[in-house]
DNA sequence: CGGGGTGTTGAACATATTCAACAACTGTGG
DNA sequence: CCACAGTTGTTGAATATGTTCAACACCCCG
């Protein structure tokens, strides 16, 4: 899978985070060359610091719910999230997972299409979303890179299809962890063992499977001598090479 | 699932096709009213008919590979088209079907991300990449639909992602002749019987079920009396509400 | 140290797939 | 216009992959 994000959540092309001088609170934001803002400099960034609102939240509380009206957009710092839809019986299908620097909350026809929820404890910029038009009014470069953006996203929507629609659980798994490797590399993080924040529950209703299957999946990966699983919530790449075979279907 | 379409093909709002004096090509084209083209008007129309050039092609024929290069965006005027992705093993995903007035072709980094092929025969308006960008920098107004849609394309795609994850084959099932339905509404065609193009094959491709687990759940369909086969691609609609209960998982 | 949640493993089961045969339909040529 | 061939669709039986139900292990975190 590409270095984006599917459904909901935007994110900006390959910038690796790093700290700015403190001199105004964006300026200082350690995400800023991977959000939304790094179209903008200067006195722009001013114009929009001037309608941030900071926010935040702790692991497990729901930012906003699907069906609800959309009045404001988010911008994440710190923190995952995970955005999904239900059916009326609880099953559920999470449509993708948020990470620092991604956009959020961008309805068209102003409700919520997903339900949106932090993993852990969260922070983000919070935006009015008229404010925010406004703004992308002024700046059209703004505008430029979110069509551009959700064109990747519907690629990256295509991919998740296939993989829901076509793939083994073997698969599945496989595809999901070199997704969360390049996520990793992306974002400068360490990439082995890769850090994996969301519950076999998540990864599952994200996979379109059942947490016991991850978990069966997982072990028999680990005894295949793919991956090891050194510690909770981690992953040890052994054979990237072979799980990229694996993921694409080979 | 709403009135639009998934991944790639770019739907403009509901609007009746109606037919239009003869005056210019575009003036004269049944789908304006449906197609990017309902954006603009008059001078605006005919920038647009500079740069359009016409083509064809016939039933089974590939309008572009995945992986190729994207020099040119089309808009289908006449004609049903599949997108869809391949596993190295032949598994394949129909990520979206394509309707008269849909734009498809615009691909972010200059490859494709699926390949189109035709149902029917088709007719479309072909464009070069650069030339219609120039007219979107323009036009901006067109930019801005774009970006409205493309975000309803990503609210499409996560329910086909809950569909694909999470329903079951007769579930999935109603969901395509409900989606169906809504389409010809919007289309103004006629909603029952409706008519299917696709065959069997292709809505399991697109279901991610199997030619057999498609034709199995619409006799069983059929049997409870909630749909009627009455001729080959076409479906008659017995119990609507029955079959909209079914999709939303009650 | 103890308890609740998360993760793992096992066995039985179910849904959809696979393999196979046949039926129906389409389109083509005699 | 009918016959035939190829394709598409349907149905059946066996199978497999992943699910469900259940028990247990692990491990943070109090």
């Amino acid at each position: 899978m590409p270095d984006i994000n599917i459904s909901g959540a935007i994110r900006l092309p390959k910038a690796v985070a790093k700290p700015k001088p403190a001199s105004s609170p964006c300026a200082a934001c350690t995400i800023r060359d991977l959000a939304v803002c790094s179209a903008l400099e200067g006195t722009e960034l001013d114009r929009l610091n001037a309608i941030r609102m900071p926010a935040q939240m702790t692991g497990g509380g729901t930012l906003f719910d699907e069906g609800a009206t959309a009045d404001y957009v988010y911008n994440l710092t710190v923190g995952t999230m995970k955005l999904y839809r239900l059916l009326p019986d609880g099953r559920r299908q999470i449509t993708g997972f948020v990470y620092p620097g991604d956009f959020l909350g961008l309805a068209n026809n102003g409700e919520r299409a997903y339900t949106a929820e932090a993993l852990s404890d969260i922070s983000l910029c919070k935006f009015k979303r008229g404010q925010l038009e406004n703004l992308f009014n002024e700046f059209p470069k703004l505008k430029d890179r979110l069509l551009g953006i959700s064109r990747d996203e519907l690629v990256a929507a295509q991919a998740q299809m296939l993989l829901l629609g076509r793939k083994t659980a073997r698969e599945r798994i496989a595809s999901f962890i070199i997704a969360t490797i390049e996520r990793a590399e992306l974002m400068g993080l360490p990439t082995n063992p890769i850090e994996v924040p969301m519950s076999r529950n998540d990864i599952g209703d994200y996979l379109g499977l059942t947490t016991e299957t991850v978990s069966r999946t997982l072990t028999r990966l680990k005894q295949t001598k793919m991956i090891s699983l050194p510690a909770n919530k981690q992953i040890g790449i052994i054979d990237r090479d072979g799980l990229t075979k694996i993921a694409e279907g080979f």
